[in-house]
DNA sequence: CTAGACCTAATGTCTAGACAAATAACGCCT
DNA sequence: AGGCGTTATTTGTCTAGACATTAGGTCTAG
């Protein structure tokens, strides 16, 4: 809101001139070090960039001045520029020259977080009630979500998720026994199921699919989250896959709708290498 | 499910040797094409990759022996795979290899869609029916996201949306006067309302962020959505910005529960350019 | 005054190398 | 067998150029 230098002001006073000093300028890369000029480059742009140095509509200097100010070549300082153009940060055009991005137009990639996360993330404080923790035979369906045999087992762990003190989710996850056997020797309630996976068996989820739909609470939902009348929940199906595509988890949770909402960023016109679907 | 090749056959059998065929063979690239090499090899093995030709964990030739092959120089064909990568389709290891990534690792940005676009992309038929269509002076909340003055007005737009001729959303849009004047020519019944704006007045949304939360529908909810007792409402709100990152539009739509539930993808561990913003 | 030709500056694409760093496989020695 | 150093393979990083393509401005001819 108080910006002091418009883009215009910026492209004829200060960017055009190769003499005059740009705010680029106190960028210091050191060749030798253990991480790439690219990275160095690319970072201290984009920190330019985030505490707003660099505002939205800067022209930045052509990459050949760039190049020389930094003594590097200029496929080096391209590889810099893709990152952060990949980012949505900057944008170039061809005969033009690379400006700086509107921060609403930064791609923000959805990002999963665990229940324990998104809450601190929202500035709360995270905690958990384990209503029920058992090792049993899945459903069929279940069963084919985790490519399972037969006999095998899967944990499944219900929970109330509380924000800062107030039940606001109902939880019921399930995890295939054969990642992460002897589970039930951990303290749900305390920890975080994400951070025992990670920490004591190694496992990660690196994608997530999720289903978001509306419900009307049944009476035991209601009840463990002490809904009030005529409030309605949200109802979220995540599957949770493992760094080498592995199903982990399969969690449906029941979120107070009074309380909580879900929030996604999207981008229009998803170019993409593959072709299209249509699915 | 019924792949031929194990990562381990092809990889002994027929990926190490550079004198034998690989599906990598059958590309062929046209150097003086008006598309650049580098895309010309991208799509090519996307589209392999699309088509089960290289199956997940499939290990590419090494990039020397690819570069032969093409004929082309080593760099160019890395801006090929920095494309695949960025999308997650393949997966390059310093000292190991290139391996397809495993489907469920596919890097998918969530794309915002149209109503109609969505309706049309789950395989129904998408319709409308207009309920009301007003320019009106906006409420303070509305203004300021509009970023306008006192007097600037927006469009009003309620219409029901159906799938397939039964009713699925009640969607209430506002658009701003001055971006798209005399909007109230167009049949808002008949055509999609994105269209409108993209084909006679060349504007188009790049980016949305949308609010899902669960709600129970009012009386004039459940009338005009034909909604059966006890189901809950889906609501979202959405802020569309254009390509020069103004606000083009403030959408509530409110669907059925019943009927619809929104789909997320997203991935764990956002590594960014950007410093952690913290909020 | 306008239309078109020309020029300039910017990014886009591409080359043919070089060295670095990580990994895995091999062979040797114990 | 088992551990350890060596070596070969592979991707990661970087260079110093070259020409192509695009956009926009300028100049000129009509």
């Amino acid at each position: 809101m108080s910006r002091q230098i418009t883009p215009t002001q910026v492209d004829s006073a200060v960017t055009r001139s190769t003499q005059t000093i740009t705010p680029l300028s106190s960028i210091r890369i050191d060749k030798d070090a253990s991480t790439p000029i690219y990275l160095q480059i690319a970072e201290a742009i984009g920190s330019l960039l985030a505490s707003g140095v660099l505002p939205p509509g800067y022209v930045l200097p052509p990459e050949r001045v760039l190049c020389a100010q930094f003594g590097i070549s200029r496929m080096t300082l391209r590889q810099a520029m893709s990152l952060l153009d990949r980012e949505g940060l900057i944008n170039s055009r061809r005969g033009v020259g690379t400006v700086v991005t509107h921060s609403r137009l930064r791609k923000q990639e959805q990002e999963a977080l665990s229940f324990s996360e998104e809450i601190r993330a929202r500035g709360g404080r995270p905690e958990s009630r384990l209503i029920s923790f058992e090792l049993a035979i899945p459903t069929p369906p279940v069963r084919d979500f985790f490519e399972l045999h037969e006999l095998q087992k899967v944990y499944e762990i219900q929970r109330v998720r509380l924000k800062d003190g107030e039940p606001l989710a109902l939880e019921f996850a399930r995890l295939p026994e054969r990642l992460c056997p002897g589970l039930e020797r951990f303290d749900l309630a305390r920890s975080s199921l994400y951070e025992i996976l990670d920490q004591s068996y190694g496992i990660r989820t690196e994608t997530c699919e999720e289903e978001i739909s509306a419900e009307i609470p049944n009476s035991r939902q209601r009840k463990l989250l002490s809904l009030p009348a005529r409030t309605a929940v949200l109802v979220i199906n995540r599957k949770a896959y493992m760094e080498d595509g592995r199903p982990l988890e399969l969690t449906r949770s029941v979120y107070r709708g009074d309380r909580y909402s879900a929030i996604i960023h999207s981008v229009r016109k998803n170019r993409s290498i593959l072709p299209a679907t249509g699915s």
